[in-house]
DNA sequence: CCCTATTATTTGTAATACAAATCAAGCCGA
DNA sequence: TCGGCTTGATTTGTATTACAAATAATAGGG
C-alpha cells in the first residue's frame, strides 16, 4: 500500500514526512480515509506506538482528524497549519508553485513593512547591534566573492529579516520568523539573481537598516516595501490588491 | 507537586490545560525542568503513556523541549505557538493584558484591512452570499433587542471577519480565522459597549460589506481599518507605529 | 417498518520491558 | 595534572500486549 524508497530508513521522521507529502501532493485526497493503525504498522514494519505518534503529529499539523471507530480521514488545505515551519517546508516543493508562492509573498508584503516600521520605534540596542551584524555578514559575503559569481550569504539575509520581526516588539509578528526562513529558501532556489540584482538587494537592505537605526518608522516601512517589491519583481511575479503607502503618499 | 482542583476530572485535556496555564502564567519558569515522565505519571495518577501524549502536545505547541537524559525543559514565550487556537485561548486570560492584547490588535490592524482589500477583488459568489448572511444575523440581533440593552450576535461578528479572510484567496491569511475568534472573545469580554457604539459598529460592518460587494478594494481596506480603529478606541487603547493609508491619502 | 440490543471495529489508555542517547563519574595512562 | 576512554546511571524513545471506550453496522423483536 505505502512504501518509502529503499534508500530511506524507516524512522519516525521519514515516515511522517512521507505521509505528509502524500497528502500535500494530493496522492491521498481530502476526505479519504487512511488504513487503521494496525494496518499501517504492519505496512511500514514499525510498532503501533510509533504509528500513533506519527498520526498524532499529523493531527496537530491539521492534516488528519481521528475518531474512535471512524478512523483517520484526511483534511483539506484550509485545515493545514501552513505557518508551521515543517509544513511550510514540505509544501514549498510540492504545492504547485504559483498560488502558494504568491500567497507567501503577499503575506510578507503585508507583514514585513509594518514590522520594519514598528522596529524603528521599538528596537532596543541589542536588536540594532544584531541587525547591523547580520547586514555586515551580507555585505562581506558579497565583497568576498569575485566578480564572476556574486554570492550572498542567505543565512545572514534570513536572520536580518527575522531580527526585524523580533525587534517589532509584537508577540505575533515575531512568530513569522520561521515562516520567512522557508520562504526565502524557496525564493532563493528559484531566482539565481544576476550580479546587479544582488548588489541592489544589498543596498536596499542597507537603507532599511539605516532607517531603523535613525528611528524613522515611515522610511523603514517604505524601504522594506521596496526590498520585497524587488524580490517579487526578480521572481517574475506580481502581486495585486495589497494596499501600500508609497513615496508619493508620504504623510 | 502538581495538583488540579478537586472538581476537575483527571483526563488528558484537563491535565494538558493545567500544565499549559502553569507555564503561561509563569508558575513554571523558562528553562526550568519538569519532573521526568514517571514522576509525572505518579503525581497525576495516570499512565506514562498518557503523560507522554500530553508532553508531546505541549512540545508541538512550543511550550517545552525534550531530550534523552536531559529531560523536559520549559521554553520562553518566543517559542510558543501563539497563533494556535488553543494556546491563544489559554493565553488570553492569563498573560498580563496590555502587551498581549495590544499585540493582537496590532496584528488585526495589519492583516484585516489588507484581507478586505483582497476580498473585494477575489471573493466569489459564495463568499459574498455568506458574508451578507453573517451581516444579516448581526443586524437582526441588534434590531431584536429592546432599547435598553443592545445585543450583538458575537458569533455572527466573528464569522463575518473569518469569511473575509477566507475570501481573500490567500492561503495564509485564511489561517488567522481561528486567531481572530479568540481575540474577539477576549475583546468582547472587556468592552461592554454602549448602545451607540454597537449601532456604529453595525453600520461600520455594513460599509465594509458594501465595499466588498461593489469590488472596491481600496474602500474595503479603508472601511475595515475604520472598524478596527473603533474597536481599539472603545477598548481605551491606542496603537502606534502601524502605517495605514488614510482617507486623505487615497490614491 | 421502526426501535432496540448486540456485535464488531477502531481509536484510546495502561502496563511492562527493553533500546538508545547522553551526562557524569571514575579510571587509566601519558 | 590533564586528557581521553570506559563504565554506569538516568531519561526519553520504541515495542508489545492487553483491555477500555466509543461508535457504526448488524441482527432481532415488536
Amino acid at each position: 500500500m505505502f512504501s518509502l524508497p529503499d534508500e530511506i530508513p524507516l524512522n519516525k521522521k521519514n515516515i511522517l514526512e512521507y505521509l505528509a507529502r502524500l497528502i500535500i501532493e494530493g496522492k491521498i485526497k481530502t476526505e479519504e480515509a487512511l488504513p487503521n493503525e494496525i494496518a499501517l504498522s504492519e505496512n511500514f514494519g514499525v510498532s503501533r506506538t510509533m504509528v500513533r505518534d506519527i498520526l498524532k503529529t499529523l493531527e496537530s499539523k491539521g492534516f488528519i482528524a481521528r475518531k474512535t471507530n471512524i478512523g483517520t480521514r484526511v483534511m483539506g488545505i484550509h485545515s493545514w497549519n501552513l505557518l508551521d515551519e515543517e509544513v511550510l517546508g514540505w509544501s514549498c516543493g510540492a504545492l504547485t508553485q504559483s498560488r502558494f508562492l504568491l500567497s507567501l509573498l503577499e503575506l510578507r508584503l503585508i507583514i514585513e513593512p509594518q514590522a520594519a516600521s514598528l522596529a524603528a520605534l521599538r528596537a532596543n540596542d541589542d536588536n540594532l547591534l544584531e541587525l547591523r551584524h547580520h547586514y555586515q555578514r551580507m555585505a562581506e559575503s558579497v565583497e568576498g566573492a569575485n566578480g564572476a559569481e556574486v554570492f550572498m550569504d542567505n543565512e545572514a539575509d534570513i536572520e536580518f529579516h527575522k531580527t526585524i520581526m523580533r525587534a517589532s516588539g509584537n508577540l505575533f509578528i515575531s512568530q513569522f520568523g520561521g515562516t520567512i526562513r522557508a520562504a526565502l529558501y524557496h525564493t532563493i532556489y528559484q531566482s539565481n539573481r544576476a550580479t546587479k540584482n544582488t548588489l541592489n538587494s544589498l543596498e536596499a537592505h542597507r537603507s532599511v537598516l539605516e532607517a531603523i537605526e535613525s528611528r524613522n518608522s515611515q522610511q523603514a516601512y517604505l524601504r522594506m516595501a521596496k526590498v520585497l517589491s524587488n524580490t517579487i519583481r526578480d521572481l517574475g511575479l506580481q502581486t495585486t490588491g495589497i494596499i501600500l503607502l508609497d513615496q508619493q503618499n508620504q504623510q
